[in-house]
DNA sequence: GTTTGACTCTCCGGTTACCGGAGGGTGGAA
DNA sequence: TTCCACCCTCCGGTAACCGGAGAGTCAAAC
């Protein structure tokens, strides 16, 4: 019913290079069914040339092997299933990001910079909840969801802006740790799944960014250089403040998120506790 | 106008990762303004802001260092604008390419595995204007397109059925000669641009594979398990005849191509020259 | 004036999914 | 027997960085 052949001839029925085909032999996820014990050459039955297939069009979709390797072993039942929508989803996500920053980029490189507006202004220390957690940078999508979540189970009818404050090796590292948190009383009682922090107070530079996510970056550029052109910058982590975001509004068009970067002190170039002024080129 | 930052508070401003401005600056990408000679600390300039924006854009697209260097020293004019579609495209083509082996996919995996008909045929050598080339891969594509346009230019009023051999090599080390050919009388004078050579005759296996090319391995490994298990294979190159392809038909789906696996002789089965029969799964 | 602690530097190795090539054994046909 | 195509196992390299070690640096605090 099945032949044996060798990895030449199984290369040709399966279109993986045979460089492929010993790589799959070596990590295991697609061995021949036997090698000869004196000269090591592989044989591979016609039987396996489904599996190869299979293989062949799950890595054509960019999945890593390991998870090629677990589709694999999965036989085809519903864990199979499940792991194939899974990576689906995650490339649409993708392909949606690949969208976006697409149109980012169009903007980018249109000659009509934004202008972008730099208030100061002293926060007093306050009491929040809060969820604390070392993020990866390219999963803070998810975490906020997570953390939200759970902030929003312990609300109740706490009517305040929520926001996160972003270590340095958040940004330096790509992983740090986020602490995202909903402003409460000084006597809120503790509650469950959450932390009660105390943020300390300060002056900040902040700029507000509108829209989507994409450009956010440009943001904290702008601010960033304004900062670094204008104050003198303080320790401790930058700040965002989510005044409008996704549970507010459905179009991320309309989001509304300030950027908070914590400095020494007002710049002299006003007198009172804040102004609205010191404009700057993207 | 600027000021100059370290790199940690540059990747603040960029959000790309400190082990990144290394590298950036180690390839040259995006070098700091200033390096201190005896201590090696790094200054970037606020100005750089917008180049390393740009870069981290161009990165998210996925686009290699090389080509979003190009682009950076492209400047903004006509030359950087060619460089961005020419990305595009190529993303988009990616795009319809996983759209496809998506669907793929789903049939790979659905039980009702159709059967492959395989029929056994001698071919006399004959005489072919052809076009010749070491050929990766993934740039078959291409390559079709370009030795097809121009056997088309030297075909004037042949009406015969456009092929093509492909070396072991091209499937073993995903790189190797691919023999483009259009089959001409044999007397036929020779043509500019062209080859005129004499394929060899002999005994063949042969599938027919309907539709697209994204499940074309399914019939490489239907006929090739069909030969392994029926047959003795013969040395030669594997052919394929494109009786219906794009030229002929809009629609991939209409598309046909004749795989023809080299044999020594018709096996014990039949008895005449061909016979169209021994079925196979998938 | 020094000490601390955060920040920075340069290597060096590892990651993923293989490719290229060197150096050397094998197998079947002539 | 000899040839030549095929096969083997290393070893190093690729892209675009990440992780960490070991060591130097900077500025503020004591």
């Amino acid at each position: 019913m099945t032949a044996t052949v060798t990895v030449g001839e199984f290369s040709r029925l399966t279109h993986l290079s045979v460089k492929t085909l010993h790589h799959y032999h070596e990590i295991g996820l697609l061995a021949p069914v036997s090698v000869d014990a004196s000269s090591g050459y592989r044989r591979y039955s016609t039987a396996q040339v489904d599996t190869a297939q299979l293989i062949r069009r799950l890595r054509e979709l960019r999945m890593p092997l390991a998870d090629v390797q677990a589709v694999v072993d999965a036989g085809d039942g519903v864990a199979r299933e499940e792991r194939l929508r899974t990576h689906l989803e995650r490339m649409e996500q993708e392909l949606q990001h690949t969208r976006d920053v697409v149109v980012s980029l169009r903007e980018l490189l249109t000659p009509g910079q934004p202008v972008l507006d730099v208030e100061y202004r002293f926060i007093p220390s306050f009491r929040a909840y809060a969820v604390r957690g070392q993020v990866v940078r390219d999963e803070i999508g998810p975490w906020c969801e997570f953390a939200f979540g759970r902030l929003d189970e312990v609300a109740g009818d706490i009517r305040a802006t929520a926001g996160a404050t972003y270590s340095d090796e958040f940004f330096t590292d790509d992983v740090g740790e986020v602490v995202s948190f909903l402003p409460v009383a000084p006597d809120q009682a503790p509650a469950d799944g959450v932390e009660l922090v105390d943020l300390p107070g300060g002056y900040f530079a902040i700029a507000v960014h509108a829209g989507p996510m994409t450009d956010f970056d440009r943001t904290y550029g702008g601010l960033g250089s304004h900062v670094a052109e204008y104050c003198e910058v303080a320790p401790g982590p930058i700040r965002e403040l989510y005044p409008i975001g996704p549970g507010d509004v459905p179009d991320p068009a309309d989001y509304r998120t300030e950027v908070c970067w914590p400095i020494q002190r007002i710049p002299v170039t006003g007198a009172v506790g804040w102004e609205k002024n010191p404009t700057l080129k993207g």
